[in-house]
DNA sequence: TTGCGAAAACTAATTTGATTAGTTATATTA
DNA sequence: TAATATAACTAATCAAATTAGTTTTCGCAA
């Protein structure tokens, strides 16, 4: 074994988050964390299942990141409070962890079930703090694909350079916010 | 010169197009549009500079096609029906052509000044749009900005497979739009 | 008719990155 | 102390982009 600090998952996982949020995903490679780490690549494959491998764990790793932020910033906060407290919190990993938040949207491209658990880990978070409009099962899940959709729209766009005039942009993600919860109320009466 | 059909950036946009929408955004590489056209990958820079080249390409490529068919969808209607018919327009070419709609996205990653104004003239369609309603220059782009956010949004995460639940996903759609104009009217008065 | 020049193809070689195979060194533990 | 597992290594292979330099073909003009 070599002398320094043992590599592991964890390392791992430390070393690409820092390259995925300062160069983008697609600087992602295993010879830009193995140089991180002062390893060659192949040495890697003693810790995770090659490239795909480094993929999905960065994946796991910003899901389980997203949605600790969302929870915390929800926590003790209910109805529209709640909900935007957690939509600022969401730009705001996305603004804070870029290339975290990329690979959070990779979801589909892989199979393993434990991503797929942690993705699933947020959208139950959102569907708990709606609980509090007291839809029923149906409406409730539109409500709650609206608000991922225009919450991760925003972040998307922004994030891709999609807001190019010289107007205040926290402004406008509360416009929004504002028009979805009015729409909210008034469609369903809450 | 080969004896075929000439190869052309036309052919090679309609090849490009085929292998991102049947095989996705990252199956696209000058060894399988080279493949598809019969030709050898280095006889591709013959037309087009390379990788990258090939990818802005098929960007601006996906920006037309996407602008023209929301253009269309909005005219001869103004308002909330306009603003209706260019949604469903949107999403429906996220899933007619999934690669190609995941090729807009990446605008961000090429400098090409003719992406960027690609790109521009759809932002222009929904201002035009949205001219209807009267708004003030500010306002006006926050609502052009909470559009754009929410149909990407939709479009991006029911792509991704981010919409599990055995729940119409036209029905939330319409149920999000229907929020995010009732909001607005509701906002602005208008 | 012939042959020049541009366009567009080609082959060969290089580079980068992932991956596999097989090897070696270390550290714990029986 | 010796056995075993861990985690590193080197060397080699494969795929894809890219570059350099070459060849083929076609249209057009002398």
């Amino acid at each position: 074994m070599a002398q320094g600090v043992s590599v592991n998952l964890q390392t791992i996982l430390q070393a690409a988050t820092e390259i995925v949020d300062s160069q983008g995903l697609k600087s992602l490679s295993l010879t830009s964390v193995a140089h991180m780490l002062s390893i060659r690549p192949p040495s890697l494959y003693n810790h995770i299942h090659g490239l795909s491998g480094l993929r999905t764990e960065i994946a796991i790793h910003g899901c389980d990141l997203l949605n600790s932020v969302i929870m915390r910033a929800a926590l003790g906060k209910s109805g529209d409070r709640a909900v935007y407290a957690m939509a600022e919190a969401f730009l705001n990993f996305a603004r804070i962890h870029p290339g975290l938040y990329d690979a959070v949207q990779e979801i589909h491209e892989y199979q393993d079930p434990r991503l797929q658990q942690a993705a699933e880990r947020i959208v139950d978070t959102v569907v708990q703090v709606m609980r509090h409009y007291g839809l029923d099962e149906e409406n409730s899940i539109h409500t709650v694909r609206g608000f991922r959709s225009l919450v991760h729209g925003f972040a998307s766009l922004e994030r891709s350079g999609g807001f190019r005039m010289p107007v205040d942009v926290d402004h406008s993600f509360r416009f929004l916010l504002d028009a979805f919860l009015t729409g909210l109320h008034a469609i369903y009466s809450v």
